[in-house]
DNA sequence: GGAGACATGTAAAGGGTTACATGATTTG
DNA sequence: CAAATCATGTAACCCTTTACATGTCTCC
């Protein structure tokens, strides 16, 4: 349903998108914040073109495959109401799967674990990065991304603490 | 790989574990840190068992299906080590999808919107009240309850604030 | 003797990803 | 003229969920 959201809201909110446009606005900017592959994408659209939540024009240029630009049907608007409120009121449960690989760090040894939280460390400090670098502040966007920022710095904190942890550990041994 | 990772370190860690019993702990202690179903652990045992990361012995009392005691094997133990290096040192992006509503609130009355939020902010805390009551300090799975009651907490300060902007504003008008 | 816990699963259907397929247009 | 970009998709496969299926044992 997330997905689906993003996509209905992206046509509601947005002019003149299709497939393509799509893809390419996920891959440049909303990767940090949705995850949808290219067929998914296109599969989804697909999807609530049948359901009739959206309908599409085609725009010929030269002869490649023509554009299909959506728009947002009165079916889908009732459709993007509903998911919306559904969403807002719920906090679904595969969202809030934590990364259970901390509870066996004591399988490694401190040598081991070290580096590997250091890594991970790293990468988040380049998705805060990314996160920053896309973010857009024109279209309505903004308060995600600060979500997503406040959920990485969290992130980061805790791996921090972490390797600050072992660290000692390793050092009082 | 998350899935896999708990449930074989699960076997790892902790003895005379099967099916049923693993389907039980998830219920009554876990279900708020990993989300695993009934048929997807059975699943999963079977095809760690098929790949001979786990073996079993089988336990019959009277004339039930006999419990299929699990425990790993070498070949597992490789498997776990793989796979906590690569889960620790990656921050992987299936797990990292923000909630995405938060883009369309402006499609809403704050009249409307205000109330779900409420709903939101309800069933968070009643996640941090359930992560309390189902912490196990015994087992080494204290990080992961840690964890996952850091990003509980940040979610429910991110939601406040969303709230009281929109009573603000509400006010403001 | 019936309700609920114990213990295993299977079947069908949905959802997503990876890799593959196709062809036109622009740019260097 | 080759490489990258534009624009659409399909096919095969994997994973997960929901619902169904089966039978035993224990406790009231």
């Amino acid at each position: 349903m997330e997905k689906i959201l993003f996509l209905l809201g992206l046509i509601r909110t947005a002019g003149n998108m299709y497939g393509y446009r799509i893809n390419e606005l996920i891959d440049s900017h909303f990767g940090v914040i949705v995850s949808i592959t290219r067929p998914t994408a296109y599969r989804l659209l697909e999807k609530m073109a049948q359901d009739g939540w959206i309908s599409f024009r085609e725009e010929q240029i030269g002869g490649r495959p023509p554009r299909k630009i959506y728009s947002i049907t009165q079916e889908g608007e009732r459709a993007f109401q509903r998911v919306l409120r559904e969403s807002l009121q719920s906090y679904s449960p595969s969202e809030y799967s934590s990364p259970v690989d901390m509870a066996f760090l004591s399988a490694l040894p401190c040598e081991e674990a070290l580096p590997l939280l250091n890594a991970r460390r790293d990468r988040l400090r380049g998705l805060l990065q990314a996160l920053d670098e896309s973010r857009m502040h024109e279209v309505g966007f903004e308060l995600v991304f600060e979500h997503q920022r406040r959920r990485f710095e969290t992130e980061l904190v805790f791996t921090e603490e972490v390797i600050g942890m072992l660290a000692s550990k390793k050092a009082g041994q």
